[in-house]
DNA sequence: GTATGTTTGTGAAGTGTGTCACAGACCGTG
DNA sequence: CACGGTCTGTGACACACTTCACAAACATAC
């Protein structure tokens, strides 16, 4: 039912689909505290966004509430999953595993959402043969091979900088069209493949424009 | 929503200043390696985007370049740098000293963009009194002295996310305009304050949408 | 059953962002 | 110093996204 979003005319929002990780998590939110059924403005109070957003957003993939009533959160919960296919369990490799792929692997957030993070690479050969939460780290040689093995469609970067557009290039030539990158780049991929970027230090350096204008003053040492 | 405010004679796009960031990179990547100018054209390679977009970006702020020739890399760099306030050092704080709070202090991409991390606290007795890069880990009732003290400006929330919107409001309350949030959570702050958040899973939950459209098929296990 | 109040879904209007295209400025060359 | 080539800065245009506003559907009360 939800399946025909390719075939649908209409097409979805890149910013939308943004946004339904973020319903699914209220909406999770709310049943854990035995809300049954929510209208659009009490998640739009939770998530600090207008009604009528929500209510345009969910409307690309179908009609899912009912006038005068609302959302029933289960209901509404699970036909998103299904949509970003977050019913499924998506394995997927970490890629360098130094202090911050140890810290992403041993991250709990990932396992309770369907991501498992099955392999993990690293080149440097004092690395290769360590046990690491479970995975054993293997050479890099062994990617293309691992990933198929594995049915991997994810990978996580984790590399220093310099190896990280080498590593995505691998990464893309072994068949993953999904990458979550660290590394503090902007890499290129080819327009089949998604790939996100995990960069504090960029979003620090857009908060400082905003800081500044409210005239709060840091330490000027440079 | 918008944090816009009318300080600067013509209002900067918020997508504006997210983007400032990257052409910082970029242009730090050039210096490295030697280039002394650079065209809109050949950024917009370097950064996959449109040469009119990025002319337009810098706009906002000023004329940086020469027609015929491009722009000078140092001196935009230094010019933007300058915009977003990068050429000051920022005092952060953090709270939460657990395995991603220990893993975002041990990160070596911060300290060389100006942000340190001067103090960290955590509500748990046990962290209290511990070292943590040099830093000492204190108690959550010494935040707004401490914050005070050091002039910080900007904090760092690194706790599970049933505590994350309480430390936030904390940090409000204590006087800090600027929160890097890794709580996977929607946080709510005042209109004055910047919040930025890092939250791979949402990244991970879009990418899907995307993989699944491609016909990508994960196992299927629940 | 009727009246009153709620809330959705969605065209239409409004706002924001990206791209186009060109005048004007600059460079190198002969 | 004129000329052809290059590249910026920016109004005007085009597209994308958000918000508005309202008909239709449902709930509740009496």
């Amino acid at each position: 039912m939800t399946q025909n979003e390719v075939l649908t005319p209409v097409m979805v929002p890149d910013v939308v689909v943004l946004r339904l990780p973020m319903y699914i998590r209220a909406l999770t939110q709310l049943l854990d505290s035995s809300s049954t059924v929510v209208s659009s403005h009490d998640l739009g109070t939770l998530l600090q966004m207008t009604p009528a957003q929500i209510r345009k957003d969910l409307s690309y993939f179908g009609r899912f509430g009912k006038q005068g009533r609302g959302y029933d959160v289960k209901f509404l919960r699970d036909e998103l999953q299904q949509i970003l296919g977050l019913d499924q369990s998506w394995p997927a490799c970490l890629i360098g595993v130094g202090r911050l792929g140890e810290a992403i692997i041993n991250y709990p957030g990932f396992v309770p959402e369907g991501f498992n993070v099955v392999a993990a690479f690293d080149s440097d050969a004092g690395q290769i043969g360590r046990n690491l939460g479970g995975i054993k780290v293997v050479s890099m040689d062994a990617l293309t091979k691992t990933i198929n093995e594995h049915n991997i469609s994810i990978g996580i970067v984790a590399v220093p900088s310099v190896q990280a557009q080498a590593v995505i290039d691998e990464l893309v030539q072994a068949g993953v069209r999904g990458i979550l990158n660290y590394a503090p780049i902007a890499p290129v991929v080819p327009p089949n493949t998604v790939i996100r970027n995990i960069d504090p230090v960029l979003s620090l350096q857009s908060m400082t424009f905003y800081l500044m204008k409210e005239g709060i003053n840091p330490l000027v040492t440079n």
